[in-house]
DNA sequence: CACGATACATACACTGAGTATGTAAAACCA
DNA sequence: TGGTTTTACATACTCAGTGTATGTATCGTG
């Protein structure tokens, strides 16, 4: 019984991208079926083709919103953290570093996101949330242009390896203290 | 017409293997069916089944391989940097980057493997091979033990991340030149 | 209030993984 | 040296899951 409302509309389709990214975080993508989501969403197949282009349409759309929350809970803590560039640089990271430890996003965003995707387009998904942040953070902290893109990188894949590996760790707490140790190096060797 | 001494057994075996390095490398995991491996290999998917339990299998010896081609030019390498514990690590560091940035290894294991094989199992197998001589290498240099795995976590995902960066610019020297640059400043800052 | 467009549901086709079974050659053994 | 077992595959089948084509009811619109 279809209502056709566009209110109406966008609730099945956030429906389908909340079950989306339940079953994807818990399962991963490979395991999860598009008839999964449609039945914890209360939709037919039909549903989830018609808001979006295929299964991994679908996880790009979920992948996005979950790098926005990324983002922005960057962003406050940057905010938060005052007017020094490089306190507002270290605070940025470490809290990139929390937020893409908790739950759904890691798996999702650090693993299963750039094989599904292809590492460039995900890259590029990235850069339009926190990398642009990143970018902005340490250009205003003193790294120089020309070693601008590549410190980035570098700095990006620590913290996602940093994340991923704390996750692994049978305690939590202890690597986290270490992972944020060793990232305060790492950001301080940049910053001359 | 299935032939049956060992010898002949090992090298449809080391054929399939070939074939699947090249497929998996160059179309990526999803993309390449059994049946294809099995067609350019020159066997059917039966012989495939024989030699590999499945297709996550065959991917993980291919992984495997890979990772101690990789391996081993990097412990050639800092062999051949001489005594000095952190020109060793430097060298093992550059050189590592140098041959994962290299043809089939980079996707493969950086991209697909993760999310192929599982992202602990993939830790697994590359802390036998390079991981090792990562962890040995900081702590002749002088890294305490207390953040000794959390500093070869952050430093190795840097090290895949700069990898990845290189390989998506349109020029290549002149990226390879600034990741070897941040890349040496990280690794100073884990040295005091 | 016909009429197109939207929002789904239903039905179908096809690909590809995994498995069960068949078979011929080699290795072993009496 | 002839029979038996084991190895190394090939062939045939099943089943899940994606994508697509088609059907249909509701909504907005002139």
């Amino acid at each position: 019984m279809p209502r056709a409302t566009a209110a109406a509309a966008a609730l099945t389709a956030a429906q389908v991208l909340d079950a989306a990214t339940d079953a994807f975080a818990e399962r991963g993508f490979p395991a999860v079926s598009l008839d999964d989501v449609a039945q914890s969403a209360g939709v037919t197949r039909g549903a989830i083709y018609h808001h979006f282009s295929n299964k991994a349409g679908l996880f790009g759309a979920v992948a996005a919103r979950l790098q926005a929350e990324v983002a922005s809970a960057v962003v406050a803590s940057a905010e938060r953290a005052g007017g020094d560039p490089a306190v507002q640089l270290r605070a940025g990271c470490h809290a990139f570093l929390d937020a893409i430890t908790a739950a759904p996003a890691r798996r999702l965003l650090l693993v299963d996101a750039p094989a599904v995707m292809g590492w460039t387009q995900w890259r590029q998904l990235d850069a339009k949330s926190s990398g642009v942040h990143l970018r902005e953070a340490l250009a205003d902290a003193g790294v120089e242009i020309d070693r601008l893109e590549a410190t980035a990188a570098l700095l990006s894949g620590a913290m996602n390896e940093a994340a991923l590996w704390i996750a692994e760790q049978p305690s939590v707490d202890g690597p986290r203290e270490q992972a944020h140790d060793v990232l305060d190096r790492l950001i301080d060797a940049q910053l001359r």
